[in-house]
DNA sequence: ACAAGGAGTTACAAAAAGGTGACTGCCGAC
DNA sequence: GTCGGCAGTCACCTTTTTGTAACTCCTTGT
């Protein structure tokens, strides 16, 4: 990936690439009001299956984009999820991205 | 689409399927400076294949992000691609995808 | 011991995206 | 009329992404 000459071209890629996958900007914008647990997330999504869930979680982790901590709660354990330090300065680079998807969503 | 109700709930979805493709950020980047016809894309995209190719300058025409004009030079027919006035507006959004994609390669 | 709720994983299947090589259509020069 | 350069298309195949169903692991309460 660093190593691809093509990639160096267009860094707008790499971003893309970090933020796509059928799922991911949906979990995101989720997690804007607040940690959310796995369930959770997996609810809020209708037709997301837990495989592909956790597979875009654990890309979104290595990305370091959010973070999960686990919690014990009525003898119960959630993973919670939510955005990292890092993974914050995508916030409004997704405003700017989901602007301008609704004006062209209605053009 | 637009009767998706998922869709809804994630603009920023709806600007990355515009753009997101393994050549369209790469072609969008080519043609900031300027217009370009079908073969010098082919030739500054090395890995591409036509097929590919057009397909995607196929969508982005679909989603009136680009327009084509043809031309005549020297007796062979030219295809030039370029950014509409309505796709100049992608370009801001390109860009700060683009910092961001390149703050996040060397981080 | 076993049930219940949460968080995944695994093997397999389907769908979407991308790639290959051969082929077509157009136009003007020879 | 045939050749060369450009812009694609077509049938077919491979790779990547997403989906399905069944199953595991962990912890506390009964």
């Amino acid at each position: 990936m660093t190593a691809d000459p093509k990639m160096y071209d267009c860094p707008a890629l790499i971003a893309i690439k970090a933020i796509s996958g059928k799922w991911k900007t949906r979990v995101l914008w989720l997690l804007r009001d607040g940690p959310h647990h796995f369930g959770e997330l997996r609810a809020a999504l209708p037709g997301v299956s837990a495989k592909v869930l956790s597979e875009q979680l654990g890309q979104l982790k290595d990305d370091a984009i959010i973070s999960s901590r686990e919690e014990m709660r009525d003898g119960v354990l959630y993973v919670l999820y939510a955005y990292s330090d890092y993974g914050r300065g995508l916030i409004p680079v997704l405003d700017q991205l989901g602007a301008w998807g609704q004006a062209h969503q209605n053009r």
